[in-house]
DNA sequence: GGTACCCCATGCGTATTCTGATCATCGAGG
DNA sequence: CCTCGATGATCAGAATACGCATGGGGTACC
């Protein structure tokens, strides 16, 4: 599960980070309100943690304003109110939970989970992103620094598997058994052509380049050389 | 919002009843675990309220079987067990929140609606709309740029499923699979000529088409691209 | 018995993919 | 520092696969 903890606190901060990591997940952190606020908007999480206490934005503000832009990801709202009323406060902010400080860990990570149980019900990745280069796998739409990039099926699956192998070099087999699904060498030059064709459409017009050759091994997708 | 209250408490259960229809919620109840389960899995609701203390069959066993069953309804567990393992034991049963008596009405509704809230969000829709197309699901009407167009049976079911994922690529065989109820391959163009035919009402006398051909992966619904 | 709807087959046009030829680059070894 | 073989890049034409429109036959429901 991907989470998102808003919280200033740096050592309650890095002490849920902590636990939470331990317990296998994937968790962001933000310091203050709008840092918070930004990476909730922008990214995609599975749940979020936030602090009603922030300098910046306020706990509540961030929830009532991600709601307002139709966020539905569940939000885990912590603070040092419990009275009644605080509770019932947050919750109609859009809270899907409240819980109050000082908790035991134990509870908040049984509660993030039920809360990502349902929504996270897992649906496979929908996007993949590598530097700034971004596929969204449902629109099947790649774009680089916001700018659209149209691509030809083999070429789309070509940068795929690229992309779910950022960083690790990928030989020409594994290309063609895995983009191909030939089991056999077809003793042409078939993938130099489509890298080639690939890296007119995603690194021409840009500084980076981002597919490497590696010379006698194949090839590699990440930011620089 | 219609919710299911499972408590053995006649005066508890009266009160939360009264309280919950107060507040323009549509409420059912039952006395003992046996009676609960039958409601929980015969009946469709929003939310759930069930004690963990049940004659008959127990508060987290229900959570348990009705979890299994693939019921996803959200549940409030309610229970005078107030120790933070007690807690844990209730959400990771499945509960989706955990309330401790004695508690205020006040708290326990505004959970009640933010556990609704997730789904309930999802409440059937009835009229879907993108960009200037709209469809009625309930009067079974199509109209474009306030124009009616008039469609077959399965061409409206077509449009739908495009409607509903307006954006996405829908690929042959979720077209097949969710329109046609094949779980099979028909080998013939099937889907393109109906797609062809739906062009040629949807698309067709308007400037902007909406339907686009995404080759070698399927169709797509959208503005522009 | 008629009508509306749905499915299939055909042939055509075009986008995409692959191939082979040619050109460029790299790096080891003299 | 230069040469040469090996490896990779690019290009353009050929081959192919894919999607589209259309008409006809079948079927189910009035």
């Amino acid at each position: 599960m991907r989470i998102l903890i808003i919280e200033d606190d740096q050592e309650a901060s890095a002490y849920l980070a902590k636990g939470l990591k331990e317990a296998g997940h994937n968790v962001d952190q933000a310091g203050n309100g709008t840092d918070g606020l930004f990476l909730a908007t922008t990214e995609r999480y599975d749940a979020m943690v936030v602090d009603r206490m922030l300098p910046g934005v306020d706990g509540l503000t961030i929830v009532q304003t991600i709601r307002g832009a139709g966020n539905t990801t569940p939000v885990l709202i912590l603070s040092a109110l419990g009275k009644v009323d605080d509770r019932v406060k947050g919750l109609k902010a859009g809270g899907d939970d409240y819980l109050v400080k000082p908790y035991a860990f134990a509870e908040l990570l049984a509660r993030i989970e039920a809360l990502g149980r349902r929504t996270s019900a897992s649906q496979p990745e929908t996007r993949l992103k590598v530097e700034d280069l971004e596929m969204d796998l449902l629109a099947r739409t790649v774009t680089r620094n916001g700018q659209d990039i149209d691509l030809q099926p083999r070429e789309f699956r070509l940068l795929e598997y690229l992309m779910r192998h950022a960083g690790q070099v990928v030989t020409r087999t594994m290309l063609l058994e895995n983009v191909w699904e030939y089991h056999f060498d077809p003793q042409t030059n078939l993938i130099d052509v489509h890298i080639s064709r690939l890296r007119q459409k995603v690194d021409k017009d840009f500084d980076q380049p981002l597919i490497h050759t590696v010379r006698g091994a194949g090839y590699t997708l990440r930011a620089q050389r």
